[in-house]
DNA sequence: GGCGTTGTTATGCAAGTGTATAAATATTGC
DNA sequence: GCAATATTTATACACTTGCATAACAACGCC
């Protein structure tokens, strides 16, 4: 007779299969939004039944959050890979740090999904909005950093609100730029978001960051 | 006998209603996102029962279709009316777009929610990533038209990939600072993130745009 | 090689989903 | 007032959802 087999399985690492079904979250929602990450949906992403799910997480909800952490802490530790360049001089790691930021693995729309499909509902989840500004604030702290060095360098002095203001405008420079290359990057030639993101940092810090033409 | 009574409703004229459902949708979605916007949810928002959505609408598809072109449309007003300024000098007319573009209405935290909310799948869904393009082409050409007329007003010329260059910087500049002022406009003072947009644009351009400093 | 542990599957359930349909009542024209 | 109309409510249905539970079988240990 034959009747319904079991399904065969392996036993994996819970290591493993806990990154696998988070791993299998993130593309749920980065392809369907947060609708589409239900959890037998999740399940056969990860090649596993449903119920397992609950056996690594106490539910959906908990699931749900590892998986904005893992998200949120890709795309900090992208920008840190785009920050921790080997430039020596203070102008070109700024120039270094914008240009990367500018393409790809950084540009990139499933990135972008997920981070637009999250940061929708920061304005009602207070805990999404506090993860918000902690990352940007992170950020933006690096970035007015790296200008401090850059006008140290440069012999040029600033107070802090000037310091403050750039940051935020050189931040905003690149996320603009950046959500523009992930949702229409074919608009564009390659490499000439960076291009311009570094060229207009240049024109509001009025120094050169390129080597060659550096004052 | 104290038989359930039948509500008690009143007949709204189509267009009111329509218009009715599509405020409750995007309450709905601004607040928990599409996963939020059931038809009851809708429906009681909007004061309603379920079952009145399909009389104006062939199903919940088109219902949020219905929704997103209404909130896209009403961002496109917006931005329209910061065009729409009454100054007749290009740099003040530029200066006033920017700046207009990082206040409220434009910062607002629902828009940006149901922004976010809905081109979160511009990647997946073709129809919305055209309309996300339509959108920011639309914009852009404003923006590219304005810089245009500046550089001309200043005695200024510019190359064609200049002036595209430039109108790509600027809508990133507010793009950027936009999302932030909607995400965490307690960081900034009233106010700050107009002057910021403005300094920078200022900056890119090489212009003053603010009457007393022009050249 | 048998055996216990527990990772994994399979099944079931109550609540919620969008939609279809019929009944009821507010409104209009006479 | 009264009948006709179609807006609106109410109810039902098939399906999906997250979660609970029990049966099963893969792996480690002796």
């Amino acid at each position: 007779m034959a009747v319904a087999a079991r399904r065969k399985f392996r036993r994996e690492g819970e290591e493993r299969r806990r990154q696998d079904l988070i791993e299998a979250t993130l593309d749920c929602v980065a392809e369907n939004g947060l609708q589409g990450a239900t959890v037998r949906a999740i399940a056969l992403r990860a090649g596993v039944t449903a119920g397992l799910i609950r056996h690594y997480f106490p539910g959906k909800e908990e699931l749900l959050q590892a998986a904005y952490a893992t998200i949120m802490g890709r795309m900090t530790d992208l920008a840190k890979t785009a920050l921790a360049t080997v430039e020596e001089k203070p102008r070109l790691r700024l120039a270094a740090f914008v240009g990367a930021s500018l393409v790809p693995p950084v540009i990139d729309v499933r990135t972008f999904s997920l981070w637009a499909s999250f940061i929708g509902r920061a304005g009602s989840d207070p805990a999404l909005g506090v993860a918000h500004r902690a990352g940007y604030l992170g950020f933006r702290d690096e970035v007015e950093t790296l200008v401090a060095e850059v006008f140290a360098d440069a012999g040029r002095r600033a107070s802090e609100g000037e310091l403050r203001r750039h940051a935020i405008a050189i931040n905003a420079i690149i996320d603009g730029l950046w959500v523009e290359g992930c949702l229409a990057g074919d608009m564009f030639a390659s490499g000439e978001l960076a291009e311009i993101g570094i060229g207009a940092v240049e024109a509001m810090l009025g120094l050169s960051l390129r080597q060659g033409e550096m004052a």
